[in-house]
RNA sequence: GGCCCCUUCGUCUAAUCGGUUAGGACACCAGCCUUUCAAGCUGGCAACAGGGGUUCGAAUCCCCUAGGGGUCACCA
């Protein structure tokens, strides 16, 4: 295993949204490529909006996805005593110090810089501070932060290894808070430090993250670690080109999810946000994807997400899916319609696996496909007024389905080749069009005029099954006059 | 507003040391196939943000403008 560290570093405030799957991707298919180690880190130092219950999420659509890391889950909730210690480091280095002016103060004078249409920077207050007065303020019982001491000229540079060089002036850059008052770190300087106290060589993270760099490129110098690597992977942004939220429709994993896409399908789709692997293939699997994943190779532009190539994509994936494997990913959708109740005994698994096998070639998703099946389980359906006009009210129809039946219950042996024989037989004999008599009788028995071969159809649904349904049809018919 | 990043078909992208009729995919349209709907196959529509340079030659290098995004918290 190579010396190769990168970590995906969530912060439990919300579903893995699809953005943050895609840096989880790219983290793995590079560290993967590398035969370095993957890390998991939950960024829970936002004691307000961290929450339990999204930690169980964001690991269930991990390994929905696939994604199998090598260390963690680390937390940063319990790594205060790091933090503390990096500070304490700093402070006794005299790299930072302890600042004392209040939230209100520090509010009022940003909101005077905003009306003036300039850019607040802590004016360094507290930044010289003698003892004696450090002294005194603390006896009045004011908290405290910490903040560290940053260069007032000069330049920092970030090294990315997607964008190549980017230059901050420091002088654009206050004595950031490393350490809020209540003890805990802030995110710049927590992410930085587990960074490097766990031996991160990469960080490949989203550019949001790229104006925050240099605060962390400063932490890590004031602390004296050698730096890692870093790279910024562009956004991903909502057909309107703005973020992506809610009213977009689906934007997590988990609703992905609900909404029936196969984890393959989506893993592909969005490694194409923003990385291409240089051919022209857009069908990949994640090995196929980890042989050719280069960070060179991953683009500088947002993206913008767009759901119909994910459907097109998702239904490649379903006709390819192994049966079996298909099977157990769309029966939860087939219960979630009420197809399929309770245990499923083995013929009943393996109705399902052939219904699967007829209707998978026009699913999109796994919604879809347990729509199309529906008929296979409820006889009870809608005839589709559309084909009702066409198909049922033909003069003669009724007369038709009954012929039709009429053979059909004939029929010793009632498979896909025997019923496809018979109403070969009966348009010869009638002078009638194969479709004339297909038509009606698709609709009969299915409710629908779209589907897999008809006669397949009637195998699937048995005899009396298909019989029944004819003769409720010949009824329906002849009630419409 | 300051700072930073970005800009090829409607969308995702290729053209990674300047020379291509600017390629592929999704979507859309047409045709073929077909018992229907799909799928599949064939073809079509469609882009270098704008303006200046540099160069024999620019999507590609430089500058400016415009537009989009990010960031500037005791959020992450």
């Amino acid at each position: 295993m190579s010396n190769v560290r990168v970590r995906f570093a969530p912060s439990p405030t919300g579903e893995l949204h699809i953005g943050g799957a895609r840096t989880a991707l790219f983290n793995l298919l590079f560290v993967r490529s590398a035969g370095g180690t993957f890390v998991l880190r939950i960024d829970d130092t936002d004691l307000e909006r961290s929450r339990a219950e999204y930690i169980d999420k964001l690991i269930d659509s991990l390994h929905w996805l696939g994604f199998e890391w090598d260390e963690g889950p680390y937390y940063q909730s319990g790594r205060i005593k790091e933090y503390t210690g990096e500070a304490e480091r700093l402070l006794a280095e005299n790299k930072a110090y302890r600042c004392y002016c209040s939230v209100e103060d520090l509010a009022r004078a940003r909101d005077a810089a905003r009306g003036e249409n300039k850019t607040f920077l802590y004016p360094g207050t507290c930044r010289n501070l003698t003892p004696a007065a450090e002294e005194s303020l603390r006896k009045e019982g004011r908290g405290a932060v910490i903040r560290l001491r940053t260069p007032d000229h000069g330049t920092t540079v970030v090294d990315d290894q997607i964008r190549g060089e980017v230059s901050f002036e420091n002088e654009m850059l206050d004595d950031f808070i490393i350490l809020k008052s209540n003890g805990q770190p802030t995110y710049n300087f927590a992410s930085i430090v587990d960074d490097l106290q766990m031996k991160i060589t990469d960080v490949i993270r989203a550019e949001e993250h790229l104006s925050n760099t240099p605060r962390q490129i400063l932490c890590a110098l004031a602390l004296g670690y050698e730096l890692p690597r870093f790279s910024h992977v562009p956004m991903i942004l909502a057909p309107d080109r703005s973020k992506l939220s809610k009213r977009h429709g689906a934007t997590s994993v988990e609703e992905f999810y609900n909404e029936g896409y196969l984890p393959e399908a989506l893993i592909n789709y969005i490694a194409l946000l923003g990385w291409s692997p240089g051919e022209d293939r857009e069908i990949l699997s994640l090995e196929e994807m980890i042989e050719s994943f280069t960070l060179q190779r991953v683009n500088k532009t947002a993206a913008i997400y767009d759901v119909a190539k994910l459907a097109w994509m998702n239904g490649h994936y379903i006709r390819e899916y192994d049966p079996e494997k298909l099977a157990e990913a769309a029966l939860p959708f087939f219960r979630k319609r009420g197809l399929v109740e309770g245990d499923l005994p083995a013929e009943g698994y393996d109705y399902l696996k052939k219904v699967i096998a007829a209707v998978r070639e026009r699913a999109r998703t796994l919604v879809e496909l347990a729509d199309a099946a529906e008929y296979f389980y409820i006889g009870r359906f809608e005839y589709d007024p559309k084909g009702v006009k066409k198909a049922f009210q033909k003069e003669g129809t009724a007369e038709l389905l009954r012929t039709l039946t009429g053979e059909l219950r004939s029929l010793e042996t009632f498979n896909m080749e025997s019923t496809e024989a018979l109403y070969h037989a009966v348009s010869e004999r009638s002078g009638l069009s194969f479709g004339r008599l297909i038509q009606p009788t698709r609709l009969a028995i299915t409710g629908r005029m779209g589907g897999p071969g008809l006669f397949e159809i009637m195998e699937l649904l048995g005899k009396e099954k298909t019989i029944a349904r004819m003769e409720k049809a010949i009824g329906y018919i002849e009630s419409l006059n």
